[in-house]
DNA sequence: GAATAGATTGTCT
DNA sequence: GACAATCTATTCT
């Protein structure tokens, strides 16, 4: 059986937890029953100094609240008025870290997963994005402020890719000179990675 | 394969 | 009232 994952690990900086967490296997289990793919991309939002994160300049709301939990819960958020984006919080309580996770390989409930995206098993598009892979895996703001540590919603130990690339973040061109910074993480050659290797 | 437009709503100015 | 850490269908080549 794999290791499921401690408060510890997540317990670190974005940007030092986000090239761990590929290779990791996100793991949510309802009633409908269990659906769990390998994290192949995220992407590191540091605290109150990074323009592109919502915790920018220690705003906190109703909206980033979990952004200020202890490390190892959820932060959940709709985008574009319509899908819900999954992150992992990190640090520790008070320090508004969290990695985004942009895309996941299937490794258990694939079935399921096809059913909830309305796809034929074995397709990219079922989880190569962050929208996509929330649906997936049917993560919404039910799941907000989840503890990581329960039984609902972890991640396992996986194996580790055999390389790891980065580059600049997705879509966050607003954020100056913190567009630039090279907080993207991804598994180089996997087909779920959302956007094709450049950089 | 690449480029484009349209969908749709909570949150903040 | 504008806009967002996006996705899909459509229209090209």
């Amino acid at each position: 059986m794999p290791r499921r994952l401690g408060r510890k690990f997540y317990r670190r900086p974005a940007t030092q937890l986000a090239p761990d967490l590929l290779g990791k296997v996100l793991v949510h289990r309802t009633a409908e029953g269990e659906a769990a793919g390998r994290i192949v991309e995220c992407e590191a939002y540091r605290g109150p100094e990074d323009r592109a994160a919502h915790s920018h300049a220690g705003r906190r709301t109703a909206r980033t609240e979990a952004m200020y939990l202890d490390g190892g819960h959820a932060y959940v958020f709709l985008l574009y008025g319509m899908y819900w984006a999954f992150n992992v919080v990190c640090a520790g309580a008070g320090a508004p870290e969290a990695v985004l996770v942009r895309a996941v390989d299937p490794v258990r409930g694939e079935a399921l997963m096809a059913q909830r995206r309305g796809l034929p098993a074995g397709r990219r598009e079922l989880t190569n994005g962050p929208g996509k892979l929330s649906e997936a895996l049917g993560i919404t703001k039910a799941q907000y402020g989840m503890d990581l540590c329960g039984d609902a919603l972890f991640l396992e130990d996986g194996p580790a890719p055999p390389r790891i690339a980065r580059s600049p973040r997705i879509n966050v061109d607003y954020a100056g000179n913190h567009a630039r910074r090279r907080w993207r993480f991804y598994e180089p050659g996997n087909r779920y990675v959302s956007v094709p290797p450049r950089d």
